[in-house]
RNA sequence: GGCCCGUUGGUCAAGGGGUUAAGACACCGCCCUUUCACGGCGGUAACAUGGGUUCAAAUCCCGUACGGGUCACCA
């Protein structure tokens, strides 16, 4: 069959028969989306999620880029959602979208929303926009730079398996590109006989050629040019991810694209599009892949193998939205941990994001670093707020403990009030589950022994010092004369007042005063660790107290 | 397999021709301490590898290895 281009005329029958009765014109959209009036230097990017529902890690990475770049330069942040692909669509997931990112404080200027869109450069959802992309469609197959493309699925795997038989590289390129430069009457016949079309791009490049390209993040790259006539509109009408994301930002006037690095591969193509179309290009921010270790290697975080991945996962797992998003930061940013250290009490706003502090490659998700981050926030939280995050969660996570907790809000803030505030504040809990642990003996219904009474002390020693301290107590006691109390007693019954005391001479003491406490601790809380004893018994009431304290001396 | 990207302690990472190669997490030790924490002090530990360029390379160039990504009418 003779090859060769097709002619004008051709192009323009083509153009009338695949877009009948197309009206918009490339000139009105530009009228209608005008550059915007922003002052120099505004970044205007977006988050263009497909919605699967799932929200994961990668979004917040990305998501977090993009909003510091776009707020911190007056720029504006949209969100477009990337809905062509039927299929894979989950209702509401939009809706869940945002509001996982308004959680972390990822708030739009413009673009989707819960009851529609808003903003001028819209509609803001891909399907919405069908016309929009024939127009440049059909631009492009005037000027001789689309095809109609008429091959089955089944061809297209003949190719692709023909192509693994001759280590040959993989795509519908060059010979393998059937419908390419095909006689306008076979086109024509296709048509005529209703057989689904897609369009695909004509590519003029070559793998023998190299396009420079420099990312705001990996710096200057070497990349093969694109060869391959990907599809630009699918059989449905609807474009692929290349063409909108083409015609999307240039119309909507993005000026950064940020994204993950999997797309690098595809840039060339791209950059081929944009100029084919005209369109100036937007700089872009590939950012490496979130990855864990496996065994002895890393790979990249996995939507179906890593629960982590997931923004739920750590809502569940207790984490205050604030130490996830610090932690993002300092991924991003690591510079992030020495302003965070030097400002502790400003909010992560202040501090200057910038790209350049990016790693090109991608890094390791490291679960306890969120953990140290997460202890830091909570740390520095009043005991309202601390109350506020934990019925929260207990809310939706803990129903039993919510239950005990909100009975009496005051108790509550009174525990989390301890070694709370001042220089040094207690870091006991990284999540709001750790909650339960952390203070279930608080609770008459949920205390417990979990721990044994250690055996320095001898059981005869033990019930002296239970029953003494029961006998002496005194809720009225400031913090002092209760640690003189329990001295007391520890030197009646052979123990070193300081600790110091018995190391220093062992043989003389039992003891010391701490293993004094010791016994109290245990039989108050059940645990061999606990905050401030003395805070503690203050909480409980002299009534709990003795009754707990009755308890392990009759045990 | 082709193409592309990446590689500084266990982890996150600063540094971009001359540094005793920062800092943080983790780990270990000591101090503080009525427990656990917190805090303080200190410690172990790194430029993947081989060539080149240079008076001088973690830094620039090339190869190799390893890791990752991608090669859909998915994004």
């Amino acid at each position: 069959m003779d090859r060769r281009p097709l002619s004008q005329e051709e192009r323009e029958t083509l153009a009338s028969l695949l877009f009948p009765g197309l009206t918009l014109t490339e000139e009105a959209l530009e009228k209608q989306f005008p550059p915007r009036d922003l002052p120099e230097g505004a970044v205007v990017s977006r988050m263009a999620p497909s919605p699967t529902g799932f929200v994961h890690l990668g979004n917040l990475v990305q998501g977090l880029t993009s909003e510091r770049l776009c707020h911190q330069s007056g720029g504006v942040l949209f969100l477009r959602v990337e809905d062509t692909d039927a299929k894979r669509e989950v209702p509401g997931a939009i809706e869940t979208l945002i509001d996982s990112l308004d959680h972390y404080g990822i708030r739009f200027d413009e673009g989707a929303t819960h009851t529609g869109d808003s903003g001028n450069y819209g509609p803001y959802r891909q399907r919405q926009r069908k016309e929009i992309y024939h127009v440049y469609a059909k631009k492009l197959l005037l000027a001789g730079m689309a095809y109609p493309c008429f091959c089955t699925e089944e061809e297209l795997t003949a190719i692709h398996e023909e192509q693994e038989k001759e280590k040959a590289n993989f795509g519908y390129f060059g010979k393998w590109a059937k419908w390419r430069d095909m006689p306008f009457d076979a086109i024509r016949q296709e048509l005529d006989r209703g057989t689904p079309w897609v369009l695909r791009f004509r590519s003029t490049g070559s793998v023998e050629n190299k396009i420079k390209f420099t990312d705001l993040i990996k710096g200057e790259l070497e990349l093969t040019e694109n060869d391959v006539d990907h599809v630009l509109l699918k059989s449905d009408g609807i474009p692929t991810y290349h063409f909108a994301h083409a015609v999307d930002d240039h119309l909507m006037r993005t000026t950064h694209v940020v994204r993950g690095d999997e797309w690098l591969s595809t840039l060339p193509f791209h950059v081929q599009l944009f100029r084919s179309l005209g369109f100036k290009l937007p700089k872009y921010l590939h950012i490496g892949p979130l990855m864990k270790m496996d065994g002895n290697s890393k790979r990249k975080l996995s939507k179906r193998k890593d629960p982590e991945l997931a923004l739920t996962y750590y809502e569940a797992e207790g984490f205050p939205v604030k130490a996830v998003y610090e932690y993002i930061l300092t991924i991003l940013n690591s510079n992030f941990e020495d302003w965070r250290r030097a400002n502790p009490d400003q909010s992560a706003d202040a501090f200057k994001f910038s790209y350049k502090k990016m790693n090109p490659a991608g890094s390791l998700f490291d679960y306890l670093k969120l953990t140290d981050v997460s202890k830091n926030i909570i740390s520095r939280m009043t005991a309202e707020e601390v109350y506020e995050n934990v019925a929260a969660w207990t809310a939706k996570f803990d129903q039993d403990l919510h239950t005990f907790l909100t009975a009496d809000p005051e108790k509550a803030k009174a525990i989390f009030s301890i070694g709370r505030g001042g220089d040094k504040p207690r870091k006991d809990l990284a999540t709001w589950k750790e909650v339960r642990p952390y203070l279930s003996f608080f609770y008459d219904d949920l205390f417990q022994m979990d721990n044994s009474f250690p055996e320095n002390v001898t059981e005869e020693d033990r019930k002296t010092i239970l029953a003494q301290f029961s006998e002496n107590y005194d809720p009225d006691m400031d913090g002092t004369q209760w640690f003189e109390l329990v001295t007391k007693i520890a030197v009646e019954n052979g123990f070193a007042a300081k600790p110091k005391e018995y190391k220093a001479e062992p043989e003389k003491y039992k003891g010391h005063v701490g293993d004094v406490s010791m016994i109290l601790r245990i039989a108050v809380t059940g645990k061999s660790a606990s905050p401030d004893l003395w805070s503690v018994m203050q909480i409980l009431g002299k009534e709990t107290v003795l009754k707990r304290l009755s308890a392990a001396l009759n045990a």
